[in-house]
DNA sequence: GAGGATTCCCTAACAGTGTTAAGACTGGCA
DNA sequence: TGCCAGTCTTAACACTGTTAGGGAATCCTC
């Protein structure tokens, strides 16, 4: 029992392809009734089950939502691990970086309820789950710092610049553009804040 | 019927009073546990009655929130409008705004939740409800105008930066200033671009 | 003051939610 | 072959917003 490197490889298998079936379901259904719409009798429904059954695959909705969180992260690092950084030219690498985060989160709306607004009334991300998403931001930070942005102050405000831009852009015009073409803007006038008064090499 | 003025000052008076008390108690029991925490047996036993009986005074819990979410419209147009506007310095005036803004939504969770964020599943403002945030929209922008703003871009670069600001701060340093401190950056940040290349008159 | 209408508030109920308990079935393993 | 862990079920609990229907108090009109 404790021995065995794992029990039953079929039954594990099997098992691990329930919960991603079950998983892409769950956000099938986020993206129609939004995230905090998601309800587990549907969810049940939707993978030929009833609700309690779930349950053998989830500790509870809490967990699923975990996942879920855990599964955005990753997919951010994916997204920022293919943005090219040119340390030569700040402006455009943050202005795509900007472009590409507004992008990122237009593309799916439960995504974006799930990372980065409190939509989920009672849930917040485990320590496991949080922990990844630490790691994204850790891992943007260090791009930020071959960039020559490194002041924490300065990382603050990138951050919040950005959020913005994004917030407004999912807040007040869905699918449009209306901020997210302010990327460019925006990081020329961030570029020149943080380099004010610095002498070039 | 048709014709009196209003029935009964009387009766009106006490249905008013009765109203602002649920309201009341809503605010209250929203501020414990979250906006979209509001329970209408619960808010109905604070202010001693059984949940149905709320519905002689509110439409549904929607309505509720309408009316919550245009008193919170209301208060940040009174307190925009006890802020002084001085076209000679458009930076302390944009610091302070941004403070003020920051303050104002750390005041109070739930009302933030209401009003910036989705935090309620299924509700969104009626249009009489979003007529009021619309005019105070309004009247900042105004404002905005008599600091020399008025370019649309500008503008929504200004509350994209502000709502950034603040929704970092409510969300990664609740009751904190990490990023309510950078409200005077921010300013000088985005006054330079905006003058950029403008002749001083 | 009496009659009538309106307002207020109640209980009971419905359909929905996440979750737990208890039991039946079954497929992989010794 | 026998067993047992794993899977799935139904029933139930406590909760949610909301509606239906009825009783009682209150105010307005005559």
């Amino acid at each position: 029992m404790t021995a065995t490197a794992g029990t039953s490889h079929v039954r594990a298998r099997r098992r691990e392809q329930t919960r991603t079936e079950i998983l892409a379901a769950a956000w099938r259904l986020a993206e129609r009734d939004g995230i905090a719409g998601l309800s587990l009798r549907e969810l049940a429904r939707e993978v030929g089950m009833q609700a309690p059954s779930l349950y053998t695959y989830f500790e509870s909705k809490a967990a699923i939502y975990d996942e879920m969180f855990a599964a955005g992260y990753r997919e951010l690092d994916a997204m920022e691990a293919d943005l090219e950084v040119d340390p030569a030219d700040p402006v455009g690498t943050l202005a795509a970086s900007g472009e590409a985060f507004i992008d990122f989160c237009g593309a799916s709306l439960a995504r974006f309820q799930l990372m980065f607004t409190r939509a989920v009334p009672g849930w917040e991300p485990s320590p496991g789950a949080y922990a990844v998403s630490v790691a994204s931001y850790q891992r943007s930070v260090d791009e930020f710092a071959r960039l020559g942005i490194d002041e924490p102050r300065h990382i603050d405000l990138l951050t919040a610049l950005f959020a913005g831009l994004a917030s407004q852009q999912l807040a007040n015009d869905p699918g449009g553009d209306r901020w997210r073409r302010l990327s460019r803007e925006a990081a020329e006038m961030y570029v020149t804040h943080v380099t004010r008064g610095r002498r070039q090499r």
